[in-house]
DNA sequence: GCTGCTTATCGTCAGGCAGACGACTAAGAT
DNA sequence: ATCTTAGTCGTCTGCCTGACGATAAGCAGC
């Protein structure tokens, strides 16, 4: 079979970026590293970087994840599409495509730097996006698009469990709610609530004191993805 | 500033493909079009073509919809972003990432076959979605994927809609709701339901005996974008 | 040890919504 | 005239959620 001719399609340059999500002290933060080099030198950006000749994008994020992070898809964070953007005029450079994934991971050490960049560290979603020229790029838009498919997400999914350390207790688990939603929920509701759905938790026998108060009870996340009905996010 | 080493990524071509979903005759179709040249020359495959150097992914989307099938996305359809697709080998021919568009419209005259396919047509999806060799390069997976999409998207948001003509009934909502889901409703709760979710629907006074029956009032789509609470999809 | 503070967990109650389904309405078909 | 078809209004029951009282079990400080 003939090659296509080149000359038939313009060529572009293909990345992913990630927008990597966790919780820290009671706070959404996202992954976010320092350009070391032109253009917005010295602006923060989402990691990312090309994808490679013979290299599948789900694979090119996981990749750039464990280069800029040394997390490992599999072990406890997700890792899923979030959406691609590819305004003509997003790089000054050229045209480039970028397919952004968006990664939930528990609170991690400090990060440390990547490749080309000078430094890497966990910033609050809100002064990334509140102060407008923070990130380079059209990077902003992603970042909110990835907060957004955060928020939705662990209303009908069990994905707040991957904010999580590999067991944890039901009030950690509500601060990450709280966290992601930016709102304060009724720790009996939210209680009954998790506890009663099946296959969301389960319970490993023992007991922690790490948060204060009253032992509570740990669990593991269940096999349930989908939380039926799901977790109502309050109005405003 | 210096463009890029073009030696120093590799490129790729990018597409759009359409998945545009409608309901015909009580049964959801997707619209296929005959390939004309190979690879895979005479098989099913969905809408699609090359982005342009200039253009932006949802412009080539909406450029690749008209040329297809003649409908503009402000005309009532709905056209969003599905997914991405970029395995190294899903064209034998070279390394070609596909933005995957899904667009939602209403029943519509037979399409017209676009520049290079010999032929177009509006497939039911699970004839489409069964015979596993029906579909060109990996658009079953694309196509398995719109639909998921929409089965889901249409439960919390007014988008069924989109699938009815500017003025409908309760019923025709109704039987949208049936043929994406592929389950029967109870049409005194949906009824219930619909007219009483603010802003869904809005009545213009008329009504039609175009169902057969008692006449029934006509509606328009309500500004709502979001069904609260929404929708519920019948087990099994 | 006792007090107070913190967090966890159990229970109760009222309101809202969905599923099941009866009843009635209003057109066309035979 | 009767049947058939589709639309529309109500009723009842059970489940789930939000609001919130009450109790349990750790820790810190006195």
């Amino acid at each position: 079979m003939p090659p296509y001719d080149p000359s038939a399609f313009p060529p572009f340059a293909v990345t992913v970026d990630l927008v990597v999500l966790t919780v820290r002290h009671h706070a959404l933060c996202a992954l976010a590293i320092r350009r070391g080099e032109p253009p917005y030198q010295g602006r923060w950006a989402l990691p990312g970087g090309f994808v490679r000749v013979d290299e599948d994008l789900g694979d090119a994020a996981a990749r750039e994840l464990a280069e800029e992070t040394g997390l490992r898809a599999q072990n406890g964070a997700h890792l899923e599409q979030l959406a691609t953007y590819g305004d003509p005029h997003r790089d000054p450079r050229m045209r480039v495509v970028s397919v952004a994934h968006l990664v939930l991971a528990p609170d991690l050490p400090a990060p440390r730097a990547g490749g080309d960049a000078r430094s890497a560290r966990w910033a609050p979603v809100t002064e990334l996006l509140h102060d407008g020229a923070a990130l380079a790029f059209d990077h902003a838009r992603i970042l909110a698009d990835g907060v957004e498919r955060a928020r939705s997400k662990i209303e009908y999914s069990s994905l707040a469990t991957a904010f999580c350390p590999p067991e944890f207790t039901v009030g950690e688990l509500r601060r990450v709610y709280e966290a992601v939603w930016g709102v304060a929920l009724d720790p009996r509701n939210f209680h009954r609530k998790v506890t009663g759905t099946p296959g969301f938790l389960v319970p490993t026998g023992g007991t922690t004191t790490r948060q204060g108060g009253r032992p509570a009870q740990l669990f593991r996340a269940g096999g349930a993805a989908l939380l039926n009905p799901p977790m109502l996010r309050p109005e405003v």
